[in-house]
RNA sequence: UCAGAGGGCGGGGCGAUCGCUCGUCGGUAUUGCACCGGCGGGAGGAAAGUCCGGGCUCCGCAGGACAGGAUGGUCGAUAACGUCGACCGGCCGCGAGGCUAGGGAAAGUGCAACAGAGAGUAGACCGCCGAACGGUCCGCGCGGGAUUCGUCCCUGGCGGAUGCGUGGUGAGGGUGAAACGGUGCGGUAAGAGCGCACCAGCGAUCGGGGUGACUCGAUCGGCUCGGUAAACCCCAUCCGGAGCUAGACCAAACAGGGUGCAGAAGCGGUCCGCUUCGCGAUCGACACCCGGGUAGGUCGCAAUGGAGGCGACGAGCAAUCGUCGUGCACAGAUAAAUGGUCGCCACCAUCGACGUCGCCGGGCUCUGGUCCGGUGAAGCGUUCGAUCGGUACAGAACCCGGCUUACAAGCCCUCUGGUCGU
RNA sequence: GGGCGAUUAGCUCAGUUGGUUAGAGCGCUACGUUGACAUCGUAGAGGUCACAGAUUCGAAUUCUGUAUCGCCCA
């Protein structure tokens, strides 16, 4: 497989996955974006598991057009990004309320945002397992 | 050249690269999913709003009526429409043209604030009038009575004055969005369609034109009979309901039901048996089947298809229709494809050159020009260059016909009015 | 995709057979009361009735279109 691909495996299609990662996932934000990260199978070996990414783009943020363009800008930016973020994780991505879209800042803030929510997720669990 | 009216086109292009989606072919793999490569297709004029009308699907249905909703000049077009075309009437504009829910108010009910005298078979505030009745005053004369013979009183009559009361009036003033036709003459106490003439409007009859809305003309009539139906309402016509998440099919898992004959082998639970072994019964596990149908999937859903486009011919004023031709185009996602980056070009804007043009000044020439300088926001350009400049509205979700709304820059056609020149 | 509803002062709401100058409460401003504040009293400001067009003599109200917001079904 092409390095930069981005078929039908690495997106997160089923409605349940969704809400998993919205309820259960790890959550990090800043002035544009929103990302929750859940990892995908627990038990099994996350290396071999591609990362997988999920849009959700509520109707308030805007028009159609101005909707397809976040979620083409956040789809192109993970594409061409993706060796950058951790591996056997569902993304969830959403835009922030009253955000306006920007390639570069979209560009920028997400990895960040990825690795970020990985590393509250896993503190989180560390301490339910504790209690 | 300025101002305007009507209509139409158009919706940036090419390339590189990294990706997405569908179809197809080949390969890897092969139960399937999947992956790789080649080729081909991949948003709009509004895809939007969901305001109408259909197709299609399911449900309901003997027929009709009521309720409710929609439409509303006429004729036509259409599968249908609240759409379109032509025409008629009304209003606006000098005009080209524009707007028009435009049936019925002499079926019925209702409404009209404030102002005003009065708001619907209305009404007398100011004003006008003094005809009629009553009152008061004056004059005249008749009759009766009294008498001091001067005259006085009473009764009713005639004439005049007054405008006090009862009245007449709808002409004038004033109110209002709206006040029961207009002008003139007659008429009258003053006036008034009270009468007459003409005009406006309404109705009826007759005649001409038109399929029709309607229109033109003549005669007669009552004399005027208002506005609002996007107030209730009446009349005519139309409408069964829901919608592709319609609907059809396949179908894990869990639970339920059924079958597993005879013999043999054999796992677990329960029962028979005092216990063990053994034997037997039964349930489960197991296998197969059944209906319902969840998760999920397939079809519906895309060209032997569509009220498609284009061209020719024919019919029609036109909307539109008919015939023939035409590989001319047509995407199909489902957490939902059509994108990111870069380069070149195009167009626009701004700025700067250059050219041209106008104006001013000067020189030469000697009246035709030419050269130099200055100047120009709101002059021009088949020129050149620059800019981290700008390039709209907007994204298919079953499909069509309309309507409405949004829209950068650019382009074209026809027509009207004015100004200037010839 | 389909079906409903709303929009009036800074906020929450009234406002019906269409009628003069659109109201109420809270808030705001000023003054008074108090040594000062709260409370209270008096006065005042603040409205393109979401926008545009139509009907009407006259529209917040009737009709049509547009915009924004909200709800319901699945």
């Amino acid at each position: 497989m092409k390095p930069n691909a981005f078929p039908k495996s690495k997106r997160v299609v089923s409605g349940r996955s969704f809400t998993l990662a919205l309820r259960k996932g790890g959550c990090a934000a800043d002035g544009c974006l929103v990302v929750f990260a859940f990892p995908r199978d627990p038990g099994g070996d996350r290396s071999c598991q591609p990362r997988r990414l999920g849009v959700t783009i509520p109707k308030k943020t805007g028009s159609a057009v101005v909707r397809n363009r976040w979620k083409r800008w956040i789809r192109e930016s993970f594409r061409t990004q993706q060796a950058a973020f951790p591996v056997g994780f569902d993304f969830v991505v959403r835009p922030k309320k009253d955000a306006r879209a920007s390639w570069q800042s979209i560009q920028r803030s997400l990895p960040k945002l990825a690795h970020k929510a990985v590393r509250r997720l896993n503190g989180q669990s560390v301490q339910t397992r504790t209690r």
